[in-house]
DNA sequence: TCCGCCCACTAAAAGGTTTTATTAAAGGCA
DNA sequence: TGCCTTTAATAAAACCTTTTAGTGGGCGGA
């Protein structure tokens, strides 16, 4: 694929003025490039440098305004100060918070955010890292994005439990997690409860449903398999849920609680509960996974178990940083972030009627 | 700032081994670099090369799996392919469906998506312009974004409503929208209508309220000014709204719709009137703005005026993409896109008692 | 006087491409 | 044979830095 040199935008001005380089800067003082850059960057050579000389070059690059090309230092130095990041949809609140993290932080050390996207589409996943690896990023951090990656850099994978060699994992510690939903719908009473499990392609639906059908049998119930049911479709939308919570509705099996995948889904299983007249949480206690912003004000309040994903996509960025600087030996190690039960107004104490069957 | 140069990163395989180059390549065939680089860019000088040749070099590329270095080819180009994305806060759920527009195209088309923000700080602006300036991107994006940007590429605003030289706009058509959202309320009976304006730094705020307040003269209905409420905060949560409508009620002038100035307000909004017994839509009917994705599924599921965000941040992107191919001349124009009115729950005939006026 | 050292810089290479200008050899034609 | 053209390539410059290895001159000391 054949790449064009552009003939340069002409400014509004006029006059295609090319920004002011280090060989301009030296002919206008009459030194050499070499000193220009020594001292600009403070390097160690120019202690030999009198400081008259250091004023003028200082002086004459801030009234030149000059600006290094990262360009030509990245391809001198072999570093590009710039991280990609991938996930599966940039418009999912999920993602969205990650990514926020993430961009903090890596603004603040001086890194760029390559943003990408891969709509669970393995080619795609693969056309992307080859193209970040073509412009030689630093390293990679994968959200939510279960696909093998073959990278010769450091590797990050929030929500990813991957096995792989060398890549840092940040995950939710969902036993924890899985303990205080459970604990929290045992202690209303309910023994009966359905659960969610996510979509396919989410990293994290695996996990999760062990970790909740762990804590349930821990706490010596059982969850009836005929009251779980998995997401379908990738909209990242509530539509998962209530197509979710209608099936499970149409199985007839009577519950009293519902452990959703996600906030998401669990607002749109609210919503066909409703419908069919089973108010919530009076007839039945919704708990919903991550706190995304509109959970605190749907109507009812939905109880959550928080995650916390600006802070994970904080850390994501922050391991990427120190395996970037790390010498071969010492490498940070995977992370685990705990999780939060946000009691709000979707869970409540079991019915009296002893079984609020739902009206098929 | 000094960029040192870091030891290559030891492969897992032990070598370190770095990427074949187009020396290499040239030494292995026998040829110069020249030649190679001609062949696979298939340039035009290439013609005088014998098929056979050609062949060989390319065979030896996949064999080699050569990568040609962006960096290098971006230098001497002097086309990064490159382009900024800055927004007030990327966890947003607005920001992000814009930005998942734009990276969507950008990548189609072979850009890379630098994604940053800004989070309403001038200086912050300041600062990541003249990082991404610094690293060359062929254009700039601004979402959301009314703050002055001084730049000498192209930039594209969306919803920034800009009048500067040179900035191409992608702007909702906010008189459409307005029209929309009152003739609804006026249809369904309502004559005293309360409206939320933006939060000061929202770049939407100004137009949008203008908007509304000539939709409603134009209908021979006038705005209260005590029904005229200001978000505050620069929260992205519905906190904003909750707040407002508190202080809306607190007026004690009564009304009979919201016009929201978005979603999330709106649903903040709801829930504080419900607290006070004041159902929706049978005591006050609620119109949003944006039709964010849990729009649909709140309950009551929320009447918006849609914006198509996702279709503006391809816009954004594809307008970008002309800009930076065009010659001076025949510059692509702004854009104005159409609102929806999307009818659901919120909004209801205004009620029988004459003036529901809220409980104080 | 000569050696070595310090001072204040600089020349040149390196990084990996693309592009312009040039060349060596072969072949055609007078 | 001598001249011109075509063929099949190549050398070198350019892009803009950073870094290594010097350099020339002045000066102190023996």
């Amino acid at each position: 694929m054949p790449i064009k040199s552009r003939k340069p935008r002409q400014q509004a001005e006029g006059g295609g003025a090319r920004p002011v380089g280090l060989r301009d800067l030296a002919r206008h003082l009459g030194l050499s490039p070499t000193t220009i850059s020594l001292v600009l960057n403070a390097s160690p050579a120019s202690e030999a440098i009198p400081d008259a000389t250091k004023q003028r070059v200082i002086e004459a690059a801030r009234q030149f305004n000059y600006r290094p090309s990262f360009l030509a230092r990245s391809l001198r130095a072999k570093r590009t100060f710039a991280a990609g990041v991938m996930v599966p949809e940039l418009s999912e609140g999920y993602a969205a918070l990650v990514v926020a993290g993430i961009e903090q932080v890596l603004m603040q050390r001086g890194y760029m955010c390559l943003a990408t996207s891969h709509r669970h589409s393995v080619g795609q996943v693969e056309s992307v890292v080859r193209q970040l690896s073509d412009r030689q990023v630093e390293g990679l951090i994968l959200v939510d994005t279960p696909y093998p990656v073959h990278a010769a850099i450091p590797v990050v994978s929030v929500s990813g439990h991957r096995e792989d060699e060398g890549v840092l994992n940040i995950n939710l510690d969902h036993d924890a997690a899985a303990a205080q939903g459970i604990q929290h719908l045992l202690s209303l009473g309910h023994r009966s409860i359905a659960v969610f499990q996510g979509q396919q392609f989410s990293s994290d639906t695996t996990v999760r449903w062990e970790a909740i059908a762990r804590a349930a049998r821990d706490s010596g119930i059982a969850i009836d398999s005929r009251l779980v049911v998995q997401l379908e479709g990738d909209s990242p939308s509530p539509e998962t849920g209530y197509a979710a919570a209608r099936k499970l509705l149409a199985r007839g099996v009577p519950f009293t609680a519902l452990f959703a995948f996600n906030d998401i889904s669990a607002l749109g299983a609210i919503r066909a509960f409703q419908e069919r007249g089973l108010r919530v949480p009076d007839a039945v206690s919704v708990v919903g996974f991550d706190d995304i912003w509109s959970a605190a004000f749907h109507i009812p309040a939905l109880t959550t178990i928080r995650q916390p994903l600006r802070r994970m996509g904080e850390l994501a960025a922050e391991k990427l940083i120190e395996l970037i600087g790390a010498e071969n030996g010492n490498l940070p190690a995977s992370v685990q972030v705990a999780p939060d039960l946000i009691v709000r107004e979707s869970t409540g104490p079991v019915a009296q009627s002893p079984r609020p069957s739902p009206a098929s």
